[in-house]
Formats: C-alpha cells, sequence, structure tokens
DNA sequence: GGGGCTAGAATTGTCGACACAATACGTCAG
DNA sequence: CTGACGTATTGTGTCGACAATTCTAGCCCC
C-alpha cells in the first residue's frame, strides 16, 4: 500500500537500463545496498542476469542522480551523505520548493487542487488516529510534495525535484534515520500552503513553502548538533 | 578567455568520455550541430576514432544534462528548445540563483568578492567603451552569474547551474540568438547585486537576484511576443 | 497518381573478450 | 613483529561483433 511496495511498477520496462536503474535505484534509496558499499559490476550483471554495457548505463545514471559516486579506473559506491551535503540539499529544496509552491499557485487545476485537499484530510486522520507520525513523515510527507511539485506544471522543476532529489531526501532517511517529532507541526504548515494555494495566493505560497523547508532544515540540523 | 572555459579545462582527459562529453557539448551548445541534429553513432565514433561504447556513455551524460534528447531503438537528437521550455529554464534559475545570491552574501570570502567587483568594474569599461553590449549580454553577463554562484559555495547548487542549466541558456542563446539590449539595464542590476553581498545583506541579494532573473525572463517573453 | 505493404539497409541495443590500472596478498628484509 | 616491495588477481575501460528494431526504398494494388 505504501509507494515503497511498488518498484516493480514499471509496467513498461522497454529497454533493460530503464530497468536496471529503478531497480538499482530502489535497492539503494532503501538501504538494502548500505552507504558506501561497493557497486561490482561483474557482481550485479551475473545477479540480474545481463551484461556489463546496459549494467554501467544505469550507475551512469545512478550518478547523474547523485546517488553514487564513480572514480575513473576504481569504480562505484554508494553514496554516503555527508551533514553538509544534506543541508545543501535542504537549501536547494527550499528554493526549487519554493518556486513550485507559487507556480502551482498560478497553475494548479481544481481536479489537483481537489486530490490535494483529500491527501490532507487522509493525513489528518492518520495523525489523530495513532501514533501515525513514523508514517506521516516518512513517506506522506513526500506525498504531499510531490503534489505540489507536479502541481507546478514545469517539467524541468519536476525532474529535478522528484527524479533527483526526493530520491536523495528518502536515501537520507534510510541513512540517517532520525525520529523528527515534527510530523503534526508538519502538518499545520502543510494546511497553511495548501490554503494560500486554493486562494490563488502565490507570493504567500512560495513564502510558506520555504519556511516549511526552512524549519525541517533547522529541525534537522538540531538534531545533527545534539548527535555530536 | 572568458572565465566559462575555464572550469571545464582539465587539461587532462583522464577518461575519453569525459574528453567526448566535452567536445559534444561544446559543439551542441555553440550551434556546430544543429538543433534537432541527429546523432549518429558510428558516425561520430569513426569522426573521433573511438568505439561506440565510450560515445555512448558520453552521450548518455548529454542527456542527463538536458542537452540531447533520446528515445529508445531510435537514436539522439540535439534538443530543441520551445519557448515554454526556455521559460521554464528561466523559473528555475530565478529560485536558484536567487538562493545562490542569498547564500553568497553569508559566504563570499573577501577574495571572491574582491574579484567580483574587479569584473564588474570590467563589465563597466566595455559598455562604455564602445557597443559591447553584445558581448557583455553573451557570456560576460554568463560570467558574473558564474561567480555568484561559486560563492555561495554549495555544491548542488553549483553543479545544478554551472554543470547544467548555464550550458543550456548558452544553447538557447544561439538556438534563438535575440539581441536583447538590456546589456546597461543588466549591468546596474549586477551592480545592486554585488553592493548587498558586499554589505552582506542576504535577503535583499536574493532579492535582487530573483528581480534581475525575472527581468530577464520578461524581455524573452516580450521578444517572444513581438515574434509571432 | 497516391497509399499501403514488403524487403533491404542502416542504426541501436546487447554481448563477450581483451588491455590496462588498482587493489590485495604473500614474501622478504630490517 | 612490522614495514616495504613485488606479484597475482580482481575490476574497470575499451573494443569489435551479433541480434533486434527502425527507417528507407521500391513495388504492387487501388
Amino acid at each position: 500500500m505504501t509507494l515503497l511496495q511498488a518498484p516493480v511498477a514499471d509496467v513498461e520496462s522497454s529497454t533493460i537500463p530503464d530497468r536496471i536503474f529503478a531497480l538499482l535505484r530502489e535497492a539503494i534509496v532503501e538501504g538494502e545496498m548500505p552507504a558506501g558499499s561497493k557497486i561490482s559490476e561483474p557482481e550485479l550483471a551475473r545477479a540480474y542476469g545481463i551484461s556489463r554495457g546496459p549494467l554501467r548505463e544505469a550507475i551512469g545514471r545512478l550518478e547523474a542522480c547523485g546517488l553514487v559516486v564513480r572514480r575513473a579506473n576504481v569504480g562505484a559506491r554508494v553514496v554516503t551523505l555527508s551533514s553538509t551535503q544534506l543541508l545543501e540539499i535542504f537549501h536547494v529544496r527550499e528554493a526549487l520548493e519554493g518556486m513550485a509552491a507559487r507556480l502551482a499557485a498560478q497553475h494548479m487545476s481544481d481536479a489537483e487542487l481537489n486530490e490535494l485537499h483529500h491527501l490532507l484530510e487522509r493525513h489528518a486522520h492518520e495523525i489523530e488516529r495513532d501514533a501515525g507520525h513514523a508514517y506521516f513523515q516518512r513517506e506522506g510527507d513526500l506525498d504531499f510534495h510531490y503534489r505540489i511539485v507536479q502541481g507546478s506544471h514545469n517539467a524541468r522543476l519536476i525532474g529535478l525535484l522528484c527524479n533527483d532529489l526526493y530520491h536523495l531526501v528518502r536515501l537520507y532517511r534510510y541513512q540517517f534515520g532520525m525520529p523528527s517529532k515534527r510530523g503534526p507541526r508538519a502538518f499545520v504548515e502543510h494546511q497553511h500552503i495548501v490554503d494560500a494555494i486554493e486562494r490563488r495566493d502565490a507570493e504567500m505560497a512560495e513564502l510558506m513553502m520555504r519556511a516549511h523547508v526552512r524549519a525541517s532544515r533547522e529541525n534537522v540540523e538540531m538534531l545533527l548538533a545534539e548527535r555530536r
């Protein structure tokens, strides 16, 4: 039921690199391949029953996403996010998602807005029903952001966030595994963002989204500080 | 002589795909390969005296940059930027460069600021000396933005803008070839941005940079409108 | 004369194999 | 016992060749 369980969904895996890329990305993001672990081309090629050619292309795409780092003549390893890299991602998210919220307020269709509203209500139920904090903060939060970004109707923005950054965010959550009791607080912020979008107040939508991402970053900064 | 050539430099082209990638990127960006033209693997492989393997990797990276589009079993073609894609890029730039200016105001070293100041003075001379509009608006403008982005000291931001978006911007300038008499106006805006950064006023730096990119976008929108 | 179908050619996707670099390990000197 | 050196082995970078698909050109039929 969660979005995580449907990695094989890829209805049409027309080309091998596409399929391998999706498989590897899921394996990396979910921590199946731990951070810093080596990506052996012969081993993986045997495991998936393919040749090294398509595999190398898939690895190349993973590198473009920032999920693996590759050194010439040495090989590829699963990226290990340093805390500074993590904060860098948050800064980029703040800028990009702020713009996404602004554009969503301008371009989101009524149908999209409706679905967004329903999503928010589902989250409200999950929060008040039980200790749904965990689920909410983990995937539900990204679900919400995902919709907003889609609502921007800006293909480049959508690609940057949904194809690259969000996978890195999920990866970080598995690597660092922070509890973050910010669930209810984040939910309220989500409501404010949706309110602004429904009023077609682009300026406010951007401000609220940026404040939301910034708060999330500051929360992470706090946790990082007290962890050491 | 422009700074844009320097960062790509890496005189030691350690691996073939790196070298071919840089070569092809330059050829595409400068219009040597016109928009929409087919990228034939056998032909290019012969031309560069290499095999198709490394070439395919180079093409893959070009695709990741958004400079070529590839369809399965059909091949790769140089991207043709539609006007909507162009405006999408400007929206992303506005968000990203705004954040870059904010971070630059916080993190730029005095030495970097000094160089930035000198660059601005050189531009001032070029502008008042003769009809340097053309040069200024073409590469000098990107030079300026390049420095600001570097000053953000955010590796991900730098990568997104300098490795991907700026090449697309240069490509667009060759594809659309708009004159844009905005040179002197843009220069004044540059001055305001640098002023804000020197005062370490992050908020103002971001506002000024966003206004600058937005003005550039609106200028393009105007030209697009009267062209049709 | 125009549209659709079929055979050919060319191109892309994939594979196995070879050359070179980097790492791992065993050996030997100190 | 520790450290450095040399060899062996693994792995990456690159290449040429085969298979599958798409584009092209020519033919036939309407």
